[in-house]
Formats: C-alpha cells, sequence, structure tokens
RNA sequence: GGGCACGUAGCUCAGCUGGUCAGAGCACCUGUCUUACAAGCAGGGAGUCGGGGGUUCGAGUCCCUCCGUGCCCA
C-alpha cells in the first residue's frame, strides 16, 4: 500500500467502477474535495523543500481561452508533480487590474448610461471600477477551478490589494531616489481612443495601406533653386514641420543648407538642416521635421535647437495651426491638406496604396500617434544589463535555450520605459507638486508636512494625476505577492520562484520587466531560477487564433463534451519546448479515448482481483510476462520522470499513452487473461503485478490528467487522494524492478511470432474471433520456448486435435505454423469472399499485364517504375495461386 | 531593411551531439460487436525528409546557395 495514504482516511477498494467514466459532475467534486481538505495550500513551517510558482496573472477583465488553460496545463502538471515529490508546492494564484482594458470596460458602462469619467469624477470613478470588480471581474477564477488548478485560494492576490500597493510605492520610491525613475518630455506613444501614453511594447506593428505622397515646399517660381521635395505618409504632419533636414554631404541640397524656405499653407519660414541621420539614398533624400509628432524628427531638432509645435489634440485632431485645418481630425486633415497643396501644385509623386508598417494600440487597435508628451520614465539602462548579466552567469536559465538570444536581443537593447498612464484605475504615481515648483515623491508610510488630519493636502500640493503602467505592478508579482516589502515567512521561503512558465510573446512585456526590478528589490536575488517558455495555442492548421478569424475555441465547451482530462492531455501532449501548439476537437476527441482506453483497462483490473496490497513476489515467482512489463514500467517511469523535470511535456504524455496503450492493453492485459483464468498462485501473482502496474502509471498520468486517475488510483488502491500520494520515483518505499532485457526480447520475440500470424490470418480473410487448429513447431529452438501457450491464445489457435489436417503454413522465423483452415470456415461465405477478391485480384493483374507488355512503357519509364509493376503483377499472380489453392481446398 | 526560426506521410508534428530514423497522432483502406473497452479490436497502404551543391565511409541530422513560410525588431 501506498505509505502516504492516512489510515482514517481510507476507502474500500471498488470492483464495480461504472462501464463508463463521465467527467461532468465528478470533477467539480473532486475538485472541491481537493480543495477543502488544503492539499493546495503550502505551508512555509511544513518543513519540506519549497516549490513556488506563481500564476502570470490574468486579466481582471478576461476568461478563460485556450492559451490560459495551456499554460495553466502546464503549470499544474509541475506543481502536481512536485507536490508528489514531497515538496512544499506552492501555486500562487491571482489577477492584475488591466489598467487600460478595465477602464475601458467600466467607461463603455458610463456611456450606456449617457455619462463619462468626468461626470463621475475621479473618486467616484474608481469606487464604480472595484464595484464592477466585485461583481463581474474576474470570470476566470472560477474558470480555473474547472480547468483543475492546484492553485493556493488562501493566497490569491491582486495587483491593486493594499499589500501590492504599498509595494508599488515603496519601489517606486526607492527608483526615485536612486534617480533610476524620471520625468521627461519625449515623444511616447499616444493612443487617441483610450487617451493615454504607451510603452513601446504596448504597441503592435503591422502594414496598412496608405498613401505616399511627395510634397513640394519652397519657392514654385520657375527658376527658383530654394525648393525641396520631401515625401511623407502622413501629410498632416506637415502642418507642424519646423524644419527640413538632408545629409551633409548630399550635393544637391549643399546649397540650401542654412537657408529658409517657406511651408505651405502654414507660410512659416523653416531652415534646412544637415544631419547625419538623413539617408540621401531614399526618396529624395531631403526629408520634413515634425519634431513633435516623430521620434525621429525629435532626435533631428534636438540637435540641431529645433522648436516642436504640436498640431494635433489629444484625440488626434488638427489643432492650434491657425490654419483651416484645425479642429478637423487626423485622417480627415490628411486628405485636406493634400488637396489644399494640390490646388497649389505642390503634390509630386503619389503611392496609393502604400503599405507601410503602423503602430496601433495593442488594447483597441487605433493607429498609434507619436507625440510629445510629459511623461514619467524608468531609466532602465542598469536595470537591463543586471538583467541580461542574471541569464549570461547562469543564475537564471531560460527553456528552451534556443530563446536566449532572443532575451539578450531585448534586454541589451531596451529603451527607457515610459510608465505614466493618463488613466483613473491603477497605481496612481506617489509624487506631489508644491505650489513654488516642489516635487516630491512619496513612500508608502511617508506624509506631506502639513497634511490635515482627515488627509488633506497642504495648500497648494497637488498629487500627480497620472498612474503608473499595469505592468509596473506586475513586475513586481514574483514578491510582492509573497508579502515583500514586509518580510514575511511566505517572502523567506518562496523567493525566488522555482520557475516561471509563460508564453514567448511576453518575454518583454512581463518577464524583463520582472527580472530588472526583482534583481533591483531583492538585492540581486532573482525573481526565479528558470523562465520555461511555451508558444501560442493554434488551431488544426497553424493558424493563430483569433475570434475575428471565427477559428478561436471556448475551452469550456471542450471540457463540457470531453472532459477537463482530455483538453488538458491534449495540450501537454502538443507542448514541445518553445514551439506554438496546434490543437483541434478531433484531437481532444483522441484524448478523451485515451481516458476511457486508461478507464476499461483499470476496470478489467478491478474485475479481476487487481490488487496493490502486500508485497510486489520475487522475480522468480513472476512469468516472464510479469517482469517484461515491470521491466517496460520501470524504463518508461524513468524517462517520464525525466521528462517531466526538463519541460518535455509532449515527449512524456506520448510516452505514457504508447506505453498504456499499446503494451499495458494490448500485450499485457490479454496476455494476464491466462494466468489470471488459471487461478492459483499465478492469477495471485498477475493481480499484484497488474496492481502495481496501473498504481505507477495513474502516478506517473496524475499531473496532467488529475481527475480521472483519482477516480481510478481511489478505486483501485483504496488510498485517501492522488494528489499527495507519492510519486514514484520519489517514494524511498518504493523500489521499482530492475529492468530485465531477457524479458524484454523473449516478449518481442512472442509479439512478432503473434503479429506475423494474425497478419496470415488476416490476409486469409478468417474474422479475428475465429479459432483455428494449428500445429506450431520449432519454438524450443528460439527464446519462445515456453511460449506455446500464449501464442495459442493471441493469435486464436486451438491445438490440433486428432482429424487435424493443415491447409496453410505459415513461416515465421524458425517457427512454424500449419493451419487447418478446412472445419472452421464458413465455407459459403469465403467462397463468396474469394470470389469477389479474385475478381479484384484480376483485374489488378490485366492492368499490371497491359502495362507491361506495352514497348513504350518498357523503353521510357524508370526501371523502378518497370520493377513496381513487375512486381505488381508477381503479386497478383501469386495472390491468384493463393486464391485458387483456397477454393481448392474448400471443395474437399 | 536587420535578426531569428521553420519547410519530414492527406493534416498537425516528433526525430538530442551525423551511422536500423524514415516515426507518432488523426485521416485513409480491409476485416470484425473475440466475455475491459465499437470512444473498441485485428491487419494494411502511404513520404526520393522544400530544390540544388558540398563535407563524410555514411546526412532529415553539418556547411553553402536558391525557393517558400512564419515570428521578432526597425
Amino acid at each position: 500500500m501506498a505509505p502516504t495514504v492516512q489510515a482514517g482516511e481510507q476507502q474500500r477498494p471498488t470492483t464495480d467502477l461504472p462501464a463508463q467514466f463521465s467527467p461532468v459532475g465528478v470533477e467539480g467534486v473532486l475538485y472541491e474535495r481537493w480543495v477543502e481538505r488544503g492539499y493546495f495550500a503550502a505551508d512555509p513551517a511544513s518543513g519540506r523543500p519549497p516549490y513556488c510558482i506563481v500564476i502570470p496573472p490574468p486579466n481582471v477583465t478576461g476568461s478563460l481561452h485556450l492559451g490560459h488553460a495551456f499554460e495553466h496545463t502546464l503549470i499544474d502538471t509541475l506543481v502536481r508533480r512536485r507536490r508528489m515529490q514531497g515538496y512544499d508546492a506552492l501555486w500562487l494564484p491571482g489577477m492584475d487590474h488591466a489598467g487600460i482594458a478595465t477602464q475601458n470596460v467600466v467607461e463603455r458602462q458610463l456611456r450606456e448610461e449617457g455619462l463619462s469619467r468626468h461626470d463621475l469624477g475621479r473618486e467616484t470613478f474608481v469606487q464604480r471600477v472595484w464595484t464592477w470588480k466585485e461583481q463581474s471581474g474576474g470570470q476566470i477564477l472560477g474558470q480555473m477551478r474547472r480547468l483543475g488548478d492546484g492553485v493556493d485560494w488562501t493566497r490569491e492576490r491582486f495587483t491593486m490589494d493594499a499589500g501590492l500597493t504599498r509595494a508599488v510605492q515603496t519601489i517606486f520610491k526607492r527608483l526615485y531616489d536612486d534617480e533610476l525613475i524620471y520625468r521627461a518630455e519625449r515623444i511616447i506613444n499616444w493612443c487617441p481612443r483610450c487617451h493615454t501614453a504607451l510603452s513601446d511594447i504596448e504597441v503592435e506593428h503591422h502594414d496598412d495601406e496608405g498613401e505616399l505622397v511627395e510634397l513640394v515646399y519652397g519657392d514654385l517660381t520657375p527658376g527658383s533653386d530654394e525648393r525641396v521635395v520631401v515625401a511623407t505618409t502622413r501629410v498632416e504632419t506637415m502642418l507642424g514641420d519646423t524644419a527640413i533636414a538632408v545629409h551633409p554631404e548630399d550635393e544637391r541640397y549643399a546649397h540650401l543648407v542654412g537657408r529658409t524656405i517657406e511651408l505651405p499653407l502654414v507660410g512659416r519660414r523653416i531652415p534646412v538642416v544637415a544631419d547625419e541621420h538623413v539617408d540621401p539614398s531614399f526618396g529624395t533624400g531631403a526629408v520634413k521635421v515634425t519634431p513633435a509628432h516623430d521620434p525621429n524628427d525629435f532626435e533631428i531638432a534636438q540637435r540641431h535647437d529645433l522648436p516642436s509645435i504640436t498640431i494635433l489634440t489629444v484625440e488626434a485632431a488638427v489643432t492650434g495651426t491657425g490654419t483651416s485645418f484645425d479642429g478637423m481630425d487626423r485622417f480627415e486633415a490628411r486628405a485636406a491638406v493634400r488637396e489644399a497643396l494640390r490646388a497649389q501644385g505642390r503634390i509630386g509623386e503619389e503611392k496609393r496604396p502604400y503599405l507601410h508598417a503602423v503602430g496601433h494600440c495593442s488594447r483597441c487597435k487605433t493607429a498609434v500617434e507619436p507625440r510629445l508628451s510629459l511623461q514619467w520614465f524608468v531609466s532602465v539602462a542598469p536595470l537591463a544589463k543586471a538583467a541580461g548579466d542574471a541569464v549570461r552567469d547562469g543564475r537564471v536559465r531560460i527553456h528552451p535555450v534556443e530563446l536566449e538570444s532572443r532575451w539578450f536581443a531585448w534586454v541589451d537593447h531596451m529603451h527607457d520605459w515610459c510608465i505614466s498612464r493618463q488613466l483613473w484605475w491603477g497605481h496612481r504615481i506617489p509624487v506631489w507638486y508644491g505650489p513654488d515648483g516642489e516635487v516630491v515623491c512619496l513612500g508608502p508610510d511617508d506624509v506631506l508636512p502639513g497634511t490635515g488630519a482627515d488627509g488633506t493636502p497642504p495648500a497648494g500640493w497637488t498629487q500627480e494625476g497620472d498612474v503608473l503602467d499595469t505592468w509596473f505592478s506586475s513586475a513586481l508579482w514574483p514578491f510582492s505577492t509573497l508579502g515583500w516589502p514586509e518580510k514575511t515567512p511566505d517572502l523567506e521561503r518562496y523567493y525566488p520562484n522555482s520557475v516561471l512558465v509563460t508564453g514567448y510573446d511576453i518575454l518583454f512585456f512581463w518577464v524583463a520587466r520582472m527580472m530588472m526590478f526583482g534583481l533591483y528589490a531583492m538585492d540581486g536575488v532573482q525573481p526565479f531560477d528558470t523562465i520555461a517558455l511555451h508558444g501560442m495555442v493554434r488551431d488544426q492548421h497553424g493558424k493563430k487564433m483569433s475570434k475575428s478569424f471565427g477559428n478561436s475555441v471556448d475551452p469550456l465547451e471542450w471540457m463540457d463534451a470531453y472532459g477537463t482530462d482530455a483538453l488538458r492531455f491534449t495540450l501537454a501532449r502538443g507542448a514541445n519546448p518553445g514551439t506554438d501548439v496546434p490543437i483541434g476537437e478531433e484531437w481532444v476527441q483522441g484524448s478523451r479515448n485515451f481516458c476511457t482506453k486508461l478507464w476499461n483497462a483499470t476496470r478489467f483490473a478491478l474485475l479481476n482481483g487487481a490488487t496493490v496490497a502486500g508485497e510486489l513476489p520475487e522475480p522468480a515467482e513472476q512469468s516472464v510476462v510479469d517482469r517484461w512489463i515491470l521491466s517496460r514500467l520501470a524504463a518508461v517511469t524513468a524517462q517520464v520522470d525525466a521528462g517531466y523535470e526538463d519541460f518535455q511535456f509532449a515527449r512524456t504524455t506520448e510516452l505514457l499513452y504508447h506505453f498504456v496503450w499499446d503494451e499495458l492493453c494490448d500485450w499485457y492485459l490479454e496476455l494476464s487473461k491466462l494466468p489470471l483464468a488459471a487461478g492459483g498462485r499465478q492469477a495471485q501473482v498477475t493481480r499484484r503485478v497488474l496492481g502495481e502496474v496501473l498504481d505507477v502509471v495513474l502516478r506517473l498520468l496524475h499531473p496532467v490528467t488529475p481527475f480521472v486517475t483519482e477516480e481510478l488510483w481511489t478505486a483501485l488502491t483504496g488510498g485517501e487522494s492522488l494528489v499527495v500520494a507519492a510519486w514514484p520515483t520519489a517514494d524511498p518505499a518504493r523500489t521499482l524492478p530492475a529492468e530485465d532485457p531477457t524479458a524484454e526480447s523473449e516478449v518481442a520475440a512472442l509479439q512478432e511470432l503473434v503479429t506475423e500470424v494474425r497478419r496470415f490470418r488476416a490476409e486469409q480473410g478468417l474474422r479475428p474471433g475465429q479459432r483455428v487448429a494449428a500445429r506450431v513447431t520449432g519454438l524450443e529452438t528460439t527464446a519462445l520456448g515456453t511460449h506455446e501457450g500464449e501464442t495459442r491464445a493471441l493469435a486464436r489457435l486451438d491445438a490440433p486435435g486428432p482429424r487435424f489436417a493443415p491447409s496453410a503454413t505459415l513461416k515465421a522465423g524458425a517457427v512454424t505454423v500449419e493451419l487447418d483452415l478446412t472445419g472452421s470456415i464458413d465455407v459459403a461465405a469465403e467462397r463468396k469472399r474469394l470470389e469477389k477478391d479474385r475478381v479484384t485480384v484480376e483485374r489488378e493483374r490485366d492492368k499490371a499485364t497491359a502495362k507491361l507488355s506495352n514497348e513504350q512503357f518498357l523503353a521510357k519509364a524508370p526501371a523502378e517504375v518497370v520493377a513496381k509493376i513487375r512486381g505488381r503483377l508477381e503479386k497478383a499472380e501469386a495472390d491468384l495461386a493463393r486464391i485458387a489453392a483456397q477454393l481448392g481446398a474448400l471443395d474437399r
């Protein structure tokens, strides 16, 4: 009996398992039982080695999709295995507050009521978001229970919790004091719809159809050399141009450098500057410079001390240009400005449609507008260096290792991180501005001098209105969730986290930032030892899943239809390291079939008295078949264990699939029917071995398919729960049998012989269930010496009777099998079948004969093809002879 | 434009440091309700491993090149 089973909790092993596993219903009961019993609760005082994974916090507005299901399956598998190995395993759940997404949801609600957040005011609005969160947020948490996630619900966290807010303020203050946070006017990505700044990585670049239009600046008078042609995809930005830039060595424009030319429509005169960064071979070699609305132009402006003129509102409407375009939306203005210039004869070449990369807000897909703006930034250079070094010097391992290059490419060239957002939902930046230009950053316990008892700030002081990027708080997740900045027992014990499991797509968004802040806040100690990166879930043709494509799938539907285990098994089976995972419904069906197979195998075992009670019989008492399956079990256990250790989920599930189906079910179970029927000691030994194999297999499968294995294992062993059962190799009392090459080769020989006979039978047209008298000779010369009984059972061969009359002979290696097909065939049916076969084979033969008698074919066709056809003819003729012989035999 | 992957049976993918590696699942064909399982059982067909060249005794497996696809960055 498994040593971890608690005596008081034992159930009696069952023998009357239902004929089928019905996941719906059972899963919920099992899950709540696990939670109630506290299996998932970590205990820092347990004295067991710690193992900790924090959940990549799902968005509070989100619901479960296949990507979550995939990621959670992997994490749950890792954690469940460690728990079985005896670790104090913690999988910490929670969500992030998703600043932009959540604010959007609530603002949409308000709009339906005809209100805006400004009508409510900041405080009321934020209250309203909290109410929304309590009532409608966090759907995914309930769905995680359906998935079977073994998370510690007592430690659930949210990025806006008081504790985590304190963590945010603490690190902000520390970074500010270290001058790693600064405020500056820079070009940032502005979403005109969300009305906020975005960081570089919250912008998705993809090709849009736009236009590339040449604009003629300067004097149009014939003969004038004061003229420059520039090209742009955003014509309206010309209203904010403050210069023209050309390459210093470009002779075409040398005469203009240092002079000014007229900016059309606006009438302003702008200088022509020489700048190394202009590519003289691109376009006309001259570029317009709009410092307030283009990052490159902004840099040029800085180098040449040019003014920056903002010409767009926060909603991206033209403003302040003093032209008739003021008030127009940017796209409206684009066309209007172009046509106004055309009217003046100032439009040159036009390319339309012009495919070019445009940045879009990753939240709302609106085209982002580069915009000069006063924002807060993290100075990442020293932090990113540390994050790179942690991987470089091996303190943090990235799996699979191929993705390291991607890591370095990013952290070694990181731009400063814009962390301020013009939102209300989020962590408000803890900086106060005084009446005389003072700027004060407050820590979580700091109060401005002069603050009233009710919290009223001193006169003239206001807090920064912006909130922090959600990723700023997510970056603290590996330790803020454990209690930091307090020195809690959890923090002490579970930091650094053991593994971080997440998609390679958020390596930059999240992982890099956790590394930076973790190393910084925790005195150089990395947030996690290993980063295990997985790919994206795709549809069965490898296409990205998306709602707009119509190929996205609700995992809950599949869980309802096929069971959670089937979904989990499918996802794990597709999880090759770092690669994307295609998934289709047929595959989930296949996994369901596997679960059913496992169910039926265990049911068979229970019906036949399989047991885990008592010691495993000595090898001397075991049959070769017993020794074979135990040998294979040992090998598979070792491979599976090593596979999990190395995040080889696809390999381990594949191994278990084949072991269960192709070896245990197809061969061992079939072969066990002999000794079980024989009874006595033979049967006892078989029952024990059968129990042993299933016990171990169920343990090995449990991390991936927790529900069905739990049902089966408790029925088989009477144990309390597989969740807290011992992992096979981790159990010192459970010494697995050694591998047994002799038994393996003997059974391999048996399998070959049986397969050969079956193939022969199938060719003979014998029904699978039909028994045939046969004489088997030559066994004694092979490793199969004693396996005539097994051979006969699996190949359905009866012993030769007194009137045995062999009518067919089969040779497999040194073994000869003579079969008496006469008495055991339904003569009429067999003749009918043979006649039918003869017709089709004759047709084959005739076609081949026709080709081979064609001179052209023989002369021109490749020799192989000729040989192939010749082979086909020979095969047909042999088949015809066989059929004729069989028909002849039937007449006897 | 720069960088990184990938192209193996109808489909989706395994094949680590070169030597039974030509595989798996699904699909397909044939037979079959054989007392655990028809969500099953038994048997079977299927690919010149994207094209070309090279290194080697030997290459899906290493190098070059071309074609195609995808991703990241600019």
